[in-house]
RNA sequence: GCCCGGAUAGCUCAGUCGGUAGAGCAGAGGAUUGAAAAUCCUCGUGUCGGCGGUUCGAUUCCGUCUCCGGGCA
């Protein structure tokens, strides 16, 4: 696990050539087919040494959620442990690994007509007083979630509406769901933040010169994505989209893209820094490779 | 060389009829149960360009210097 830019890739790839198991990518973004340069993906003569799973398994016009990624990766795991191989997790979606870990409550996945619906009470009579209506029905959750978060009250809306029942009472009856693997949580990013900013700035500028602008004319191209969906709100797509649709510069494109990634660099780290028995490695250190596989050796014996 | 306009938070700028200042962006911290690269919450002391003067008190008024725009030569 690891904030993006961390040099996660290239550590899971070089495990990967080293020991008996399997990367089953953890990533939101990685799952967009034609959603290379901008994400970040390995390349071609990567994936040939080190496939990966769970990566170009949606079109950018599809939704995929945390819960599909449960049970793609659940069924993953057991067909590389049947193998006799370990599978390792790589990416950094923190959602993802925590649903695997700890679960989900037993939810109705999102209804698209519902959504449209919800969507427009609020433009009507606006999300304040959707939330005060959460609030009537499902007290813990209008007072956990707040009135300004557009997706989570709206969510909330969207169970009671599709189940007649709280998100509340939903949780009440979730169990715990234990993983039945032995599971190591590594962390890996440079302990210095200026580190990590710079590797962001100089990745960035390598995508565009990959031809990141063109990846992204081209999907406007298709006609039928917008900027509502999950694929084009992905860091780096967001702001290349609105670049080209004429909404800012170049250089205001450029300083946006960075922004976003540093941000979303934040949240992350946000996650990991209260993650339990994460063990951290500073991706920095030369000897990354090598401290973690003896940790691993460490842990099989 | 002369005239005009600037100089205030990392950046762009507002403001103080004289009582040591605040927005946006950036940045930092946090939340996170089927959109999560999403969505949301919290956080603003900085020689108010330098030096002098007036004043009880100057970032604010005056003088001067420096730098940056623009104009005239």
């Amino acid at each position: 696990m690891g904030p993006t830019a961390a040099g996660k890739t290239d550590l899971a790839v070089e495990l990967v050539q080293q020991r008996a198991c399997e990367i089953i990518s953890v990533d939101s973004a990685l799952i967009y087919q034609g959603m290379d340069i901008g994400s970040a993906k390995p390349d071609a003569a990567t994936l040939a040494v080190a496939p990966h799973h769970l990566i170009n398994i949606c079109d950018p016009l599809e939704a995929y959620s945390v819960a599909r990624f449960r049970t793609d990766a659940l069924a993953l795991m057991a067909q590389i442990t049947a193998r006799g191989k370990v599978p390792l997790l790589v990416g950094g979606t923190m959602m993802y690994y925590k649903a695997l870990m700890d679960g989900l409550a037993q939810l109705p996945e999102s209804d698209p007509a519902i959504r449209a619906q919800l969507e427009q009470e609020i433009e009507e009579h606006g999300l304040e007083s959707m939330h005060v209506r959460l609030c009537d029905i499902d007290p813990l959750a209008g007072a956990r979630i707040n009135a300004a978060d557009t997706q989570r009250v709206t969510r909330a809306m969207e169970v009671f509406l599709l189940t007649g029942e709280t998100l509340t009472t939903h949780w009440s009856r979730q169990e715990q769901q234990r993983l039945p693997y032995q599971v190591t949580s590594v962390g890996v990013w440079p302990a210095d933040r200026a580190v990590l900013h710079q590797r962001i700035e100089q990745r960035y500028e390598i995508m565009l010169q990959q031809g990141f602008k063109h990846e992204v004319a081209s999907l406007m191209a298709r006609g039928d994505l917008h900027l509502d969906l999950p694929s084009m709100r992905c860091v780096g797509y967001r702001q290349m989209w609105q670049h080209l649709a004429g909404e800012y510069d170049d250089a205001t494109m450029q300083f946006k893209g960075i922004v976003a990634t540093r941000q979303l660099a934040k949240r992350q780290l946000t996650w990991l820094r209260s993650w339990p028995k994460l063990q951290v490695f500073d991706s920095v250190d030369a000897k990354l490779t090598f401290n973690v596989l003896q940790l691993l050796d460490r842990i099989e014996h």
